[in-house]
This record gives structure tokens, sequence and C-alpha cells, in this order.
DNA sequence: TTCCTGACTCCAG
DNA sequence: CCTGGAGCCAGGA
């Protein structure tokens, strides 16, 4: 087996990696009526992971405890694209709007003004 | 092991 | 402005 993927290599971690730990413990610490990109995420663990493992990773979010706020991750253009995994679609947009996030057209308003980046919240 | 897919992003046309 | 293709890493069949 030539591809040696950090789970099956670090199979004694208690979780399922320590890439979910780390992408989940930098959501959790998203302001309350902020949002962030997974870009962004990727980008502070940095390391070579890209985009879409962020995105990855919050589908297993759900299960976790406590549970990831992943509805404040969008992507770059502030557009709900993860709508469609949760509960039910509209649960996204409820949960952002109930924070203080204007949601229109599957997209959040003033994402820029809203935008939080992990390595200036965390600085 | 190889192939396919995915809650993304960037670059071109 | 919108659409398509490539790059990206990890997991399931």
């Amino acid at each position: 087996m030539k591809k040696r993927t950090i789970s099956t290599d670090r199979k004694q971690t208690p979780d399922k990696s320590n890439f979910f730990e780390d992408v989940f413990d930098v959501v959790r610490q998203i302001p309350k009526g902020r949002v962030t990109n997974y870009g962004s995420i990727a980008k502070y663990l940095g390391s070579g992971l890209s985009s879409r493992m962020v995105g990855w990773a919050m589908n297993a979010s759900h299960m976790m405890k406590p549970k990831v706020p992943a509805h404040r991750v969008v992507n770059r253009n502030g557009m709900l694209t993860g709508k469609h995994h949760f509960p039910t679609p509209t649960t996204m947009e409820t949960l952002l709007e109930k924070e203080g996030v204007k949601v229109i057209s599957d997209k959040v308003v003033e994402f820029k003004e809203r935008y939080w980046d992990p390595a200036v919240g965390l600085l």
C-alpha cells in the first residue's frame, strides 16, 4: 500500500484522525454571528489541506460532540453550499439568521463584513 | 490496488 | 456574468 493515509497510518488515534479534530476545533471557535469559508480553514491548518477536506470533515461534524457550528462555514462566495446536508435545507439559514446573520438567496448578506478569518481571530 | 466522488477554489474562455 | 476544467486530499467500492 503506497498510499498511506493519516487515519490508517495513525489508527491508534482515539478519534477518526487529528485532521477532523483540528478542523472542528477551528470551526467551534468561530464567533457567533460570524462566518468563514472552507479555504481559510484549510489554509490555517495549512499545510496542504484542501478546501474539500474541510467540507468533507463537516459532513462528519453532525455526529461530533459537542456539535460543530457547521452553519457558520460557507464557501468563498458566502453561499450556503452545505445547506442540503443539514437535517433540513432551511436549518442552516435559520441558524444563521438566529445569530444575526442575514441570508438571502442562499447567500450571506455582507459576507465580507461577517467574514471571520481564523488566523486573525485566533491571533 | 485502481477508480470515482465530494459541504471547494482558482484560472481561462 | 456564467460555465468548464484542473488541482487538491481522503475514503469507500
